[in-house]
RNA sequence: GUCCCCAUCGUCUAGCCCGGUUAGGACACUACCCUUUCACGGUAAGAACCGGGGUUCGAAUCCCCGUGGGGACGCCA
């Protein structure tokens, strides 16, 4: 095990978002790629705003997508605990050190984190106040990704608030002292804090981490990050959906980053392997759901098909409320089976099959009537479909192949083509026009079904 | 307003560090092919170096200035 470690530091205040998890994602790349730790640390010292509720989706994604933590809550760990709320005792040791050091200074009921230098009175035009600046050198930020960064750190700042619990900066480097981490990774948004930051570093004496600033994810319509708020920004949106989180995965390691090469849809193994951070970009990106989709199709594609029943199993259990998704699960397993293998070529995501396979759990299905005038209004598809209704007492539903040459036979006898009998076949027997092959659509069904469903159609029809 | 970061097809990006490419790939879009519908797949097309100066024989690449985008400026994290 090498001596990186690197932390992913969630606040528990709102839903688990895209950016977060690309955060995380990157911190857990990074500690496997180097064989580090990657701990888990939870940023709640904002009891107002924090819940177990938000505490427990944060514990849920990131299990969902695979990013297990090496230290952490629920695990402990050698720098325990985990949650900022339970620390209390370290940040007063912390706070002790600083106020030996002549750091410390209370004012209006909070303590502030004093700057070394010559202090003058200014007002702020901004922020329409007075405020005191000291006269300082800019703090240096070495940055992994984007280089030195000077910045002017020249105002006392709070690090323990008037009802004596400590703010984020003051928690926040206090944790990455004693909890020993080497590699700050986090949203560019945190650029601007990090003066601050190197600033306390500095004032413990402590080694300054090596920070990594990585961009931040643009929402894909309109300006600015994206935000809780944004459409497809929850993770969890993604879990419901049915969306593979080695998908989801793959698809955000590629948002700021790229191997070097043309290479894109990559086993995660891999993804570690030629994961670092001189690869990452230094300019936003623009969150793009159509090449998740793409993505999440590519790994669909890809899924043994005992996989794949599983996991559209498992979507339909998830969904109970429409009659198709009943009917479905109460179907013999041997069918459910087969119709999910038909399918899952044919699909771009879990969240298509209810509706992609609703005929073939019901007799109730509806008919597209745009499809049925097409169909309908070309050629003599009602004889058509009567000669194949009369002919399936003939036909081996065995196989695809059969079934296949049974209506090629057919068609050649009347000195047609396959195509004849093709549309209107899937007319009566789905009541649209997109869906698997008909031949296998007829096998899975079976000649029982096929033959109701042929008779009910001309009938009717 | 002040400070910081960034800038290649509509989008994600390769190329930039170390100047010489028909500026490459993917998603999306379009056409065609495949085909038993719909997809998948294949082929093709369109599509970009933000602007202006400089340095240089030569600039997407190096420098400066604009402009644009993003972020930060809390007793939030």
């Amino acid at each position: 095990m090498s001596s990186v470690r690197v932390r992913f530091a969630p606040s528990p205040t709102g839903f688990f978002h895209i950016g977060s998890a690309r955060t995380a994602l990157f911190n857990w790349l990074y500690a496997r790629h180097t064989g580090g730790t990657f701990v888990l640390r939870i940023e709640d010292t904002d009891k107002e705003r924090n819940s177990e509720q938000f505490l427990n989706v944060i514990y849920d994604s990131l299990r969902w997508l695979g990013l297990n933590w090496d230290e952490g809550p629920n695990i402990g760990g050698p720098f325990g605990p985990y949650r900022q709320s339970e620390r209390a005792a370290v940040y007063s040791d912390y706070l002790e050190k600083l106020r030996l050091a002549g750091r410390t200074y209370e004012k209006d009921g909070a303590i502030w984190f004093k700057l070394i230098g010559e202090r003058s009175e200014v007002f702020d035009e901004h922020r329409k106040k007075n405020v005191t600046k000291v006269k300082v050198a800019p703090t240096v930020i070495d940055d992994q990704i984007r280089g030195k960064v000077e910045r002017l750190e020249d105002e006392d700042f709070v690090i323990f608030r008037s009802d004596g619990n400590p703010v984020f900066h003051f928690v926040n480097v206090v944790d990455d002292i004693a909890m020993q981490i080497t590699h700050v990774i986090r949203g560019e948004d945190h650029l601007s804090n990090a003066s601050k930051h190197v600033e306390l570093f500095k004032a413990f004496g402590a080694p300054v981490p090596q920070f990594a600033h990585i961009p931040l994810i643009l929402k894909q319509n309109g300006p600015g990050k994206m935000s809780k708020r944004d459409q497809g920004a929850l993770i969890e949106e993604y879990q419901k959906r049915g969306y593979l989180p080695e998908a989801l995965v793959n698809f955000l390691s590629l948002l700021g980053w790229n191997p070097g090469d043309d290479r894109e849809k990559m086993p995660i193994a891999e993804i570690i392997r030629l994961f670092d951070l001189p690869g990452v970009n230094q300019s936003n990106a623009r969150f793009d759901d159509k090449k998740l989709a793409h993505m999440n199709m590519a790994y669909l594609l890809d899924l043994p098909a005992e996989r794949f029943v599983a996991l559209a199993r498992e979507y339909f259990i998830a969904h109970p409320a429409s009659p198709t998704i009943t009917h479905a699960l109460a179907a013999d397993s041997r069918y459910f089976h087969d119709v999910m293998v038909l399918s899952q070529p044919k699909i771009k995501g879990l969240e298509e099959l209810p509706a992609y396979t609703a005929y073939f759990f019901t007799e109730e299905f509806a008919t597209d009537e745009k499809v049925r005038g097409k169909v309908m209004g070309k050629g003599e598809p009602k004889a058509r479909l009567s000669e194949l209704s009369d002919a399936l007492v003939r036909l081996d539903f065995a196989s695809d192949l059969t079934i296949e040459d049974g209506i090629k036979n057919l068609a050649a006898e009347k000195g047609l083509g396959f195509g004849d009998y093709q549309s209107v076949a899937r007319l009566a027997l789905s009541g649209t026009n997109v869906g698997p092959s008909i031949t296998g659509m007829m096998r899975v069904l079976g000649k029982d079904k096929v033959r109701a469903r042929f008779d009910r159609f001309l009938a009717t029809a």
